[in-house]
DNA sequence: TCCAAATTAGTTGTGCACGACTTAATCGGG
DNA sequence: CCCGATTAAGTCGTGCACAACTAATTTGGA
C-alpha cells in the first residue's frame, strides 16, 4: 500500500514482528488493560463485562445461548456467572420446561448497572484513537479473520 | 465504506456487536484456538511459542527484555520459562556482570525446535484466509491501535 | 563512603480459558 | 415403552495474565 516495512515480511517468516497474530494477541491485552480501570468502577472484569453486554441486550438468556455469543465454553461460563451471581448483578434458575438448561436473569442492580456503564463504550472509543472509518475496516478485517479461522 | 451494517453503530452503544474490543477478544482466542493443533505437536502452548520465536530471534535476553518484546510482566513469563525451562527447551543464569538480572538461552533441543516449527505460520497464514493486503492493513490497525490505547 | 531509591526476578492471590470428564435430563428409534 | 444417544451445565486440572507484594542487587547522590 504505502511505503514497504523497514524488515519486508517473507513467507514462512519467524520474525515476531511479522505475526499479524501476535498484533492480535498484543491489542487484545492492551484494550483490555484499558478497560480495567473503568470497569473497576463497576465491579466487573472485562469477560463479565461482556455477559452484561448480553443481558443488556436481551434479559433471559440460557448458558448455552451466551456461550453461542460470546464464544465461551460451560467451563468458562459457569464459573463466571456464579461470581457475577454472588455480586448480586444476576440470577440463575432451572427452566421448568426444559430441566437441563439455566436461565440468566438480570437482578435489579444487574439492570441498574447499565445506566453507570454508559459512559464505557465512548472513553474506550476515545482511547482507540481510530477514525470511523478505521474502527469499521477493523472490525470487517478481524470478524473475516475470525469467521474463517473457526470453520473447518 | 459498503453498503451500511444492519444495525447502524451509534456512539456509546452497548450492542455487543458495535463493540470492536470485542472484535478482537474473539478473534484473538480464535486464531490462539487455530494453533493449538499444531502447537501441541511441539509440545508448546502459544505464549511458550512467543518466547521461542523471540529466543530464535535473538539467544541470550534477560526476562526483563523478554517482557518489553511480549508485553508481558515478569509474574506472568517466571513460571512460565519455569516450564520452559523444565521441558529442557531452555536455560535460565543469573549474569555474573549484574545478579538481579537472569539470561535466558536456548537448549540445544529449544534451537532444533526451529526446524519443526517452520510449517507454522505458513498453516495459520493460510487458515487466516486474507489477501496479503489484508493481512498488511490489519496489522498496521492492530499496531496503531496498541500503541494508541498503550499510552495513556 | 554510605544509604535511600531504583531495578530485576520472583511469589501470591484472583480470575479467565479450555480440554477432558461427570451428572442429570431429554430425545428418539425400535 | 425403553434404553442408548444426545444435550446442558458444571467440575477439575493446567496454564496464562496481572496487581500487589517481596527479596536481592545495583546505583547515585549527599
Amino acid at each position: 500500500m504505502s511505503a514497504p516495512a523497514a524488515e519486508p515480511a517473507e513467507e514462512g517468516s519467524l520474525l515476531l514482528g511479522d505475526q499479524l497474530c501476535f498484533a492480535l494477541y498484543a491489542a487484545s491485552r492492551a484494550l483490555t488493560a484499558r478497560y480495567r480501570p473503568l470497569l473497576d468502577e463497576l465491579g466487573l472484569t472485562y469477560p463479565q463485562y461482556l455477559v452484561m453486554l448480553v443481558l443488556w441486550e436481551q434479559d433471559s438468556i440460557s448458558v448455552r445461548d451466551l456461550g453461542q455469543a460470546l464464544q465461551l465454553e460451560s467451563s468458562t461460563l459457569s464459573p463466571l456467572l456464579k461470581r457475577l451471581e454472588s455480586s448480586g448483578l444476576l440470577r440463575r434458575e432451572r427452566r421448568p420446561e426444559d430441566e437441563r438448561s439455566v436461565a440468566i436473569r438480570l437482578s435489579d442492580a444487574g439492570a441498574r448497572l447499565r445506566d453507570r456503564a454508559r459512559t464505557v463504550p465512548l472513553a474506550i472509543g476515545d482511547a482507540m484513537g481510530l477514525t470511523p472509518e478505521q474502527v469499521t475496516e477493523a472490525g470487517r478485517l478481524l470478524r473475516l479473520l475470525t469467521a474463517n479461522v473457526s470453520d473447518s
